[in-house]
This record gives structure tokens, sequence and C-alpha cells, in this order.
DNA sequence: AAATATAACGAAAACGGTTTCGTGTTAATA
DNA sequence: TATTAACACGAAACCGTTTTCGTTATATTT
């Protein structure tokens, strides 16, 4: 086992000072040729590579960024990290995963645990809990220390900071209107409930699309699952009262499932009934038949946000301007409604 | 913006020593009764948490461990880390996350960011281009500074660390007789190529169950795919040709596929035709007819792998030997399979 | 030859902690 | 009263860098 090499060893070895070293290695004016020659060889040789956390001591900067999102076996969520991930390390960064599973307190355990020198900024989406209780004390700490933060997806306006969001009530509104286009008459929406910043939004959305049909508004038609949990039984008993002939669900797993209830009662998809969900995931393409979903387009809202933090954390000027960035949801057309 | 408050700035306005403060905050009996409650005091009220990174660089540990996997879109891994993330959370640990998309040079790029003090050991699976080339140097290299690595599910024989793989081959094993119990004859696997070392042991085990029953193997029975990507065209064809009668797959995607293939031909599952694939993810759940699959455990793998790392990286004894855990598959029994 | 500029390097502080060792004061002991 | 022990605290080294500010030769200028 060969520990590794630092400064000092390599001064040590060729009898110049720590400096020098230092210096030669950055190839500094104030180096004679000969010594940094003779430093770069031997550090190429030892393979020298500077200690990452003593260069963030010194620089104040980890060229980590921090994470923290209520789940990671989401579809959604996994797109957004790869998407922060990949720009992130493109300039050279570092991403530190912390998974609040929804609740308020791992959330703040979490934060509190980075942001004492562990990374420069914040990427989050909130947890439900922490919607719920509208409690933002912990992150309007972080941002008054100087961290920056990026708020993506599930977000709050109490605090002052960078944000991106996918216009969801959009999203909704445009696939009502699909629906509606096509002659439904009777259109559902399966959703959670309201305390989460997108469900709103989307119920939102599918209300304006009817409000300005001539359809009109039928509360009833409106299924609000109590948790972020499926309520299979809840789901049955409201499709077979309510006998929808178009559905439109703030998620894939709500989509398919109700599919699959609806095929097993022997209705035909898109004909009796069409379906729409959220979410682009893997779940939509293989479904049988393939789910229609507005996709929220998470890798760009990763790259995005990631982007948003980096530039803010490079930047000197204590700016206290923020932006909310709003990305277009699109609807990918798939079997379960026709085209 | 009211920055971190450091030792020195207590020190500073208590008119006490730094050394002073830092014995008096960890209740050293070195210090008055009157020192440490005037400094305690002082350090709660404004909210005093000592520096992770001059933590890191006194103990050279950093609480930091690094992930490296080729993928996270792909719920397998996504339940790994989530295993992981929720252990080493436990044990006050965070968890880096790099994605080597399975890219050699990406793996090599990602362990050199980290393994310069970032992190005190790597989880990692290996990418497939690593695989494929068996190139293991990078590893080799860590491991000799005496950095610790836990392999999971993609491995190598060529790297001496600790190792956390479930019995792909015996899941395949069991898949198999399943089917042949079931009285199915023309029983088919699809799968990628061998350099995955999972593939190879469920092709293993597949072969193994067919052996051992008087069915025997049929090479053509056996499609490969050449890469990690589904050949729409390729299962279709192989599909038709074949006929048969039960289809051991070695992921969801390939099942869930194959099986609405069938459907659209009329076939009845599992009349007809059965489907086994591997991965206990949400396709498997949620398809019509819902899949039945050898369930890796990925979170569990994720917990064992990171328990593995840290009781590794806290021991203070440097003993060279090493462990493999093989985790026992299960078999989640659904509707693509008679029961 | 004296003054000055320049090249090449080293000492030391700084980042924010921890920890060892020393020291001055007071109290207990001989 | 002199010695010792206990107590409470501070100085300084250390982790591995970077960077400012000397400092010493040597070279150039007048």
């Amino acid at each position: 086992m060969k520990a590794k090499i630092t400064l000092k060893d390599i001064a040590r070895e060729l009898e110049v000072s720590i400096s020098t070293v230092s210096k030669a290695l950055k190839n500094s004016e104030e180096i004679s040729r000969d010594t940094k020659d003779k430093v770069q060889a031997f550090a190429k040789l030892y393979n020298y590579k500077p200690n990452n956390i003593a260069i963030s001591l010194k620089n104040k900067r980890t060229k980590n960024i921090g994470v923290v999102i209520p789940d990671i076996v989401h579809h959604f969520f996994t797109t957004v990290i790869r998407g922060i991930e990949k720009y992130a390390n493109a300039r050279g960064y570092n991403v530190i995963v912390c998974l609040s599973e929804e609740s308020f307190d791992k959330e703040v355990i979490n934060m509190e645990m980075l942001a004492n020198g562990s990374i420069d900024g914040f990427i989050m989406s909130l947890s439900s809990e922490t919607q719920e209780k509208s409690d933002y004390n912990h992150l309007k700490e972080v941002t008054e220390q100087g961290i920056p933060v990026v708020l993506f997806d599930r977000i709050t306006n109490e605090v002052d900071c960078d944000k991106v969001i996918i216009d969801d009530e959009l999203g909704a509104y445009q696939a009502t209107n699909k629906f509606i286009d096509q002659g439904k008459k009777k259109i559902a929406l399966i959703t959670t409930d309201d305390y989460l910043s997108v469900s709103k939004a989307r119920t939102k959305g599918y209300r304006k699309a009817l409000e300005e049909s001539n359809l009109g508004i039928d509360e009833s038609m409106i299924l609000k699952m109590p948790s972020m949990e499926m309520d299979e039984l809840a789901i049955k008993t409201f499709l077979n009262e309510k006998e929808p002939d178009a559905v439109l669900c703030v998620n894939e797993i709500f989509a398919v499932y109700s599919m699959r209830l609806v095929q097993e009662k022997g209705l035909k998809i898109p004909e009796d009934i069409a379906f729409i969900g959220f979410t682009d995931g893997v779940l939509s393409k293989y479904a049988n038949p393939s789910l229609t979903v507005v996709a929220q387009h998470g890798e760009k809202m990763g790259e995005v946000s990631a982007k948003m933090l980096i530039d803010k954390v490079e930047s000197e000027a204590e700016e206290e301007t923020y932006q909310t960035k709003i990305l277009e949801p699109t609807l990918v057309i798939r079997d379960s409604i026709a085209h």
C-alpha cells in the first residue's frame, strides 16, 4: 500500500521548499525552468494529485453540490439527478445525493449536515411533509448564510432563491384540451392532495380547460388521493361509479393501474376511455396500451438547475436577484388516446 | 447574510483561546464548568457548527462515500443507491454519486476525481465497457492506495476487494425450473452479451436447469442482444420463429416488450406462453399481465455494501482480508406464469 | 565601485479545526 | 514554609494546500 504523496514529500525528496514545489507545479514564472522540470517530472513519476480537501479548505470551495430530494426510486427524480450529474460533472463538480424520504425532519438534518462546508450550494425538491407544514426555516437559514439554493419541481414562493419548474398547469391544460378536442365529455382527474405544489398546478390546468369549454366542472369527477400512495380500492370505486370517458392522472402509476382496471371490465382504450398521465417514464412507454403523457423533461430540468446553481456559486457578485425558469411540458402521444 | 461563525470568532468574543473553545465544546474535563457553560451558551446562541472540511483535513476522514455506477435511470441501481444512502446516512456518511454511463473513461475519471481525498471509500458497479475491456487498473490503483472498495452486482475477480452479488445463476436456475415444473417445453432465454458478469451467470443458471432436466439445450433458443439497448426487431423475429412457450428475460424491459408482442399475436399469457424477468421494478408490478420476476433486492444489496465499506473504513486493523457476500434472489410470482 | 534591478527561492500566514504539551495559579500536603 | 498536586487554560503543531512577502544571490546600470 503506497500512500498518497504530498507537496511536503516532494519538497523533502528534492530538497526544495513546499512553496517552490507548489509554484513549480503551477508553472509559475517565479521558478526556474530547471526546477520546474525537476519537480514536474517527479510529480508525474509519483502520480502526485493535490488533496481536494486541503484545497477546499483553502478556497472555501468544495466543488460539491448537494442534491436533496424526496425519493430516488421515482423515474422523474432519477432523470433530474442524471441531468444534474452530467452537467455538474462537466464543470468539475461532484454531486452529493441526500434523500428526505418525504420527511421534513430528514430534509432538515440532511441540509444541516451538508451546510457546514461540505457543499457549495443546494439543488432540491421539497418533501411533501415540508410542503404540508409550510415550514421553510431550514431553507431560509441556508440562504441567509449565503449558500445558493435552486429549488426545482416542488417549490415554494416563501423562499427567495432560483427556481426551476415545468408549467404543470399548462401541461394539464393541454392534456385536458386534448380530451375535449377528441370529443370526450366525462373527463376525470385522479390526483393527490393539494399541498403538493405540482398537484395543485395540475388541478388548476384541468379546471381551466374545462371552464373554458362548455363542459363545465363536475367536482365529483376529481379523485384526490389522501397520500402519495395509491389507494387501489378508491380508484376502482371511483372509476366504476363515475364512468368517465377520459382520465387525466397526475402520475404514471395511477394511469397504468386505472387502465388495467377498465380493461378488466372490458372497456376499450382509447375508444371507450382514454388516458393521459404525467411523467414520461418506462411505465408509460411499455404499458399496454402505451400511455400518452405530459413529459416533464427531468434531465433538462436537472441541467438547467445545475447551471443556475453553478453560475451563482462561481459568480463573484453578490447579486440578490433570483429567477424562476419555467420549462414547457410536451405531450407525448401514445396509444392510450386516439391519434 | 450572516456568515458562519468559527472557533476563532467565539474565542475572540469570549476572550479565551481557540483551544479552550474547542475543548469546552467537547465538554472536556480540562475546562471549568463556568467556562464551558459560557462557551456552550455562546455557541448555541450563534448556532456554531464545526466546519466539515476542516475536520476532514485533520482526521483524514471525509465521512463521504463515493458511489460509481453505470446509470441511474435503472430501477435496480436506483434501489441500490437508496439502500446505500439510508444505511450510510444512519452512520453519518454522505453519498457522492457518479455516473460512468457505461463508459470506461468516465469511470476512470470519476474515480480519480474522488480518490484525492473526497471520499473514504468506493461502492461501485462496473460499466459494461470496463467489463468488456477487462481493464481494472483504476480499481487496483485505488485499492493499493489503501482506499477500500466494495464492488456490487457487476463485479470482477481480478480485483481484491469486498464484493456483493446476488446469486444470479441460482435465480435463473430457479426460474427455469419453475417453467420446467409447469410443463413448459420450449424455454427461451433473452439476454445480453456475455461480457456482463450478470448476464453470464444468468445464462449459466438457465443452462444448468435445462441440462438437469430431460429437455436439453437448444442453442437457438437463446437470443443475445449485442448491446444493452433493446433491438425490437430481433426480439420480434426471434419470438415468431422459435415460438417458445416460456421465456426468461435478463431484465424487465425485454420481458414486458416481449409480452406485448405475443399478446398482439393473440397468444394468451401464461397459458400459451409464460414469462419471467429479472429486476423487481415498477414495470413488472404494473405490466399487464403483471410480470413474475427474480427479485434482486437492490436495497438490501445497497445496505450490505454500505455496511461492508463503512466497517472497513472505520476498522483500524489493516486486514487484507476480503469477502464476497452472495445474496439470495427470490422469485416474485405474478400473473405472467401459472400459479 | 556603488546602486539598483532581477531572478529564484523560502518563510510564514492562512483556511478551521484537534490535540499534545507546557505553564501559571491555587490548594493540599509534608 | 517549602513541596507537590490539581486545576484551568494557552501556545503551538498539525492536516495539505495557496499565496504574499521577504531574502539572497547575481546581473545590470550609472
